[in-house]
DNA sequence: CGTCGGGTTGATAACTTTCAAATTTCGTGG
DNA sequence: CCACGAAATTTGAAAGTTATCAACCCGACG
């Protein structure tokens, strides 16, 4: 009910339903601030530096690169998303972390997390929720690669993210605003920023949807769910069992 | 040290060292054994039994179908590994489980499972490195499917499994019995069967690895290596941080 | 004003699928 | 144990999709 609510909490809230108690918990856990621009790397591969981050805003995204000098985005975060869960609980990072615009974050610690916890479970219920959408958009993501042409799976991203942006206010069903470039969009699906450029003209002269000036917006959006055969429930878990 | 140890106690054993109550804490998770033929699903998309399971014996895969048939396998189980851990999480399972051979199982439920983190915190630790380094391959396989080419991508795969089944003991260097069909490669690296034959006799013309009978050879260890790009620190996390 | 990264388009090449068909292997019932 | 049918493997040829190469345009920025 606040005007002024963290992404993260906006996000959490739209699983679990928090308290003014737990909303303060987790505001605390955002109040080791800190800015990163764009490009400036956040996390190596192989680096073994111990800390996680609570994006407030910008995007960033996170890749592996292979030997050859290709690369693989495997995931983009947006604000109220959690970086670099996995390199807090292991010894070294195995991807890279990379601002997308200029962004802001939180430094999460592991024992900030673990106390929070302790004081309120149900953000760790959340938590626990949103890793495991994090891990189910992952899976998507492999089934969209392998298995969907590629105009599909470039209509089936760009209704992922406006879904995803939704949760955290930054879109309508009417599009919302996207930073990417075809490269990075590229990247991210597996294929060519050329034939990224030719597919995103074809869904535009479809009358799909457009992505033009960092901006995406949906023309016909029953239309393009039925052509990306996307399918939102794997986006809203109805929420664990364990508390 | 017992010559009769679980697949499952082999694998995490080989990351955290383990005491006899350790030992028998987790035969105990084993307890509730069951079995299931080859192709007689064991999950189904959207069904909300929330049981978990441990493989002792048989091999089976996870996959997600599109509506246009179309199917994607995410992962192959080999002996030892976790079953359904997220379907035991959450309301209902977004992805479907099947016996690839007939297979012994041992069913877990979620108090099972704290019962088992209360008693053995090491227990515990080993089953989230688990979890971590099966994300890691997920990630992988999204890398290869999104950015190598067919044959690297194949050559990469057959290496993952052999360095997976060698933590059971179900594989060498020289080679291991692998049960799946070439269709079902295919599924899993976003190919189509003819394709992945044509690419495993050109792996064997190669004189790289051989994929016939149910069993694959590997004839040049540090050649398909080099060949598939193939780094395998992504298996062999140091072991977690919290405990 | 010139450079540079991103976007756009066309032509060509490479890779992968699709379609068709023969052959082999494997599981099951007789 | 054998025979049979179904499934899996194998190969060829043609079609389709996507990558690669080459240019050109444009706006941001020093």
């Amino acid at each position: 009910m606040l005007a002024e609510q963290s992404p993260f909490a906006m996000k959490l809230g739209a699983f679990v339903s928090l308290s003014g108690d737990e909303l303060s918990t987790m505001e605390l856990l955002q109040s080791r601030r800190k800015k990163f621009a764009a490009g400036r790397e956040i996390l190596h591969q192989g680096q073994s530096k111990k800390t996680a981050y609570i994006l407030s805003s910008g995007w960033v995204c996170s890749y592996k690169l292979l030997s050859g000098g290709a690369r693989q985005i495997v995931d983009f975060q947006i604000p109220g998303d959690f970086l670099g869960l996995r390199s807090l609980l292991f010894r070294s990072a195995d991807h890279n972390i990379e601002p997308v615009t200029s962004v802001e974050v939180s430094e999460v610690q592991a024992t900030d997390l673990l106390e929070a916890f302790r004081k309120s479970p149900r953000v760790g219920t959340g938590l626990l929720w949103a890793a495991s959408r994090d891990e189910a958009m992952l899976v998507e993501h492999l089934v969209g690669i392998g298995r969907r042409g590629a105009k599909e799976r470039v209509a089936h991203f760009l209704l992922e993210l406006g879904a995803r942006l939704k949760l955290v206010q930054l879109s309508t069903p009417l599009g919302y605003a996207c930073p990417l470039t075809q490269n990075m969009l590229a990247d991210a699906m597996g294929l060519t920023a050329i034939h990224v450029n030719r597919v995103l003209r074809e869904l535009r002269e479809d009358r799909l949807a457009t992505f033009q000036h960092g901006m995406v917006t949906i023309h016909d959006f029953d239309g393009l769910v039925a052509f990306a055969d996307f399918d939102k429930s794997y986006l809203d878990h109805e929420g664990p069992l364990l508390k």
